[in-house]
Formats: C-alpha cells, structure tokens, sequence
DNA sequence: GTCTATACTTCGATAGAC
DNA sequence: GTCTATCGAAGTATAGAC
C-alpha cells in the first residue's frame, strides 16, 4: 500500500544521469533548483522519467546525498591512511566542493525530517572515523585531555576548516590569514613539515 | 525604466506584516517555502500584495535579512558593552534563531548574487565590531600574537557557536560536551567565573 | 496610495501505453 | 522493465481598478 507504483532498476544507465543532472544542479543553483523538470532537462529526459526512478523528489536529493556521503566517507579513510594524515584530513575538509554540497544539504535537513535524519547519521560517521586517529596523534604527542581532547579537536578542525571556505565563497576575509597561519602552526607542531609531494608517475 | 512599476510605502502596516510572515516561513520551512503565495496566506492578505510592496522575491528576502541583520549588529553591540562581554558575545553568537537564519541566507547567497553581496557586507561588519574588544582583551592578559590574534579568535569564536547550534539542531552531539569544556576554559581564563545574574525588577 | 483581475510558467505526481 | 500523456495545484509578475 506504501508503494503501489512501479520503480526503475538501481543499476539503470537513466537513473545514474539523473543522479549527476540532481547534483550538478544542486551544486549551481542550490537544492531549490533540484525540480523534476530541471533536472530531466539536464539529463536530456523527459520529466516524469524522474518519478520513475525516484518515487518523491526527497527520494531523488537522499539517493545524491548517500552517493557523495559514501564516495567521501572512503576518500576520508584514504587521508587517514595517507603520510601526513593531518594535513590530508584538513585538506580533504577543505574542499570546496564538499563544503558547497554538505552545506545545501544541510540548509535542507532543517526542514525535511527524513533527510535531516540521514545527514546526521553520516556526519557522525565522518567524526567517528576521525577519532580514532586524533586520539594517537594527541597521546602520542603527551597532549593531556585537559589541555585538548580529540573530539573537540574534530569539532574545532572540522568547524575552521568549513567556516573559512563558506566565507571565501561569500567573499570574505576578516580574520582568515591569521586563523590560517594558527592551523598551519598547529598542524607543524602536530606534525612537522609540509612534504613535498611529487607527482605520481603512471 | 527600471521600475516602471508604483510599489507601497515603507512603512505601510501590511508590509511589515508581510516581512513577518516570510521571516517565520524561512525559519519554520526554509527559503524555498518563502513563496508569494505562501507569505500572503500566512499573513492574511492576497498574493499579488507581496509583489506591490517587494518588486521581486529577492527584493523582500533582502528586506528580511536587512531588518534581522541590523537588529543583530544592536544586540551584539549591546553584547559587548555588557558586564561580560566575552561571555555575552559567546551566548549571543550561539544563540539558535540567530544561527538558523543566518545559515538559510548563507545557502541561499551562493546562488544569488544581489544577496550573497549584502551577507558578505554585514558578515564583515559583524566580525569587524568585534575585533576592537577581542584587541585589548588579548592584549590585556598578555597574549602574544604569535599564540592568538583578535582576527583569528573572532574566527574561532564564530565558527564554534555556529557548528555546535547547527550540530545540535541535527540532533548531533559527538564531541559537544568536550568542546564547550573546552571553551568554557577560555571564558573563565579570560574573563573569570561566569556572574550570576539576578532577575531585572520591573 | 492601496489592492484585484488576470496571464502565463513551472511544479509534483499518477495512470496507463509500449 | 521502460517510458509517455495528462492533471490539478502552485509559482512569479504585470496591468489596471478603486
């Protein structure tokens, strides 16, 4: 009785076009552009194929959502796994495009329950997966929880790192340099230099 | 030849009424519900007046975000000419109306340019108000540049309160606790134990 | 100065054809 | 399993009546 109709297959060639016409919109003019229309549009199909591979439009924003989430979950374990896990994970929460999707995403969550629900159940993934690392690299450095515990380091890394790009974005810069120049001397003292980083030959 | 077209004066009731209604639309559904449809039905009135007092829908966006902003540089003033300024600005900076409005203009003004200007304009007017108290407190304890400056601590102050209102409106709380200790120290090591307020009298 | 009648566009979603 | 024809509701904005 939930779903009466008729949905397409996960693996369609359609559906996937449709999830990167969803998201390419998304990104450009925000989750309020992200209409059936639109996004049939953008993909060459026609409308209604949307409500075929998607039974709602909340449906089709989860599917872009989980998508991301999952691809940027694994890309997170890559820079923690990396030679400079610290620099790579402020680099990885750094990125524009995370920042812009995360961000829509989250203006969204406000108000759709179901995808509010979603997003914080991946946030806490992201922190979680973070911990772990956070917590050798402060024992290992004889930082005691009083001074800096690695939860509120994953909440202050993660807060800097998207407060200073959202306001790039707007065309801001009061404060930056000098909370950029703080982070570099924290990531120094956690740990050392910048490598430099040769290109990978093929 | 830009506007052709009469529109209502500023300080008509309706129009405030009508400012009221998208401000509460934005807040309870977000900026897409913020229809001329959906305004004019929550304050009573017919659609076609949300156009005769705001040319466009950006026009009255921009005028509810004017209306909050100035309201806020008051309060923050206020704030930082309080008994405890550093603890008012914290609480006033973490406050949840202040945070959910700002954060819907943010994702609203990376896809529309007249708007992204303005957020940017008072974002920096916000930040700047605070750097001369944040200046001679840093200065007052004796901090040296090198360990924090007035910029990089207005950044830090702001992007905190933000991720943990934010956070905590998704129903997230990993590593909360931890960071407001965490600032809880810094308000008490530059401002002493926080005073107990007692009730205004009438 | 204030508001209404109206035009035209775009929306999400279903039922049913291939 | 894949797609199309179609509906009723909601969107912005203007021209013109009071």
């Amino acid at each position: 009785m939930a779903s009466p109709r008729r949905i397409g297959a996960p693996d369609a060639k359609n559906r996937t076009v449709l999830l990167d016409a969803a998201e390419q919109l998304m990104l450009d003019e925000g989750y309020a552009a992200v209409s059936s229309r639109r996004v049939a549009a953008k993909a060459g199909l026609k409308p209604q194929l949307v409500h075929y591979y998607f039974r709602t439009m909340d449906d089709l924003l989860l599917a872009v959502f989980r998508r991301r989430a999952e691809e940027g979950l694994a890309r997170q374990a890559r820079a923690l796994a990396s030679e400079q896990p610290l620099r790579a994970l402020w680099e990885f929460s750094s990125e524009a495009m995370g920042t812009a999707i995360t961000m829509e995403f989250a203006a969204l969550a406000n108000h759709r329950k179901s995808i509010r629900a979603e997003i914080a159940d991946y946030s806490e993934r992201f922190r979680a997966a973070q911990l772990g690392f956070l917590s050798d690299l402060l024992e290992r450095h004889g930082i005691h929880p009083d001074v800096c515990t690695p939860g509120a380091l994953a909440v202050i890394l993660s807060s800097l790192s998207r407060i200073l790009v959202i306001e790039q974005a707007l065309g801001m810069s009061l404060g930056h340099a000098e909370t950029s120049a703080l982070v570099e001397q924290l990531l120094h003292r956690l740990e050392g230099d910048e490598h430099i980083r040769t290109e990978q030959r093929p």
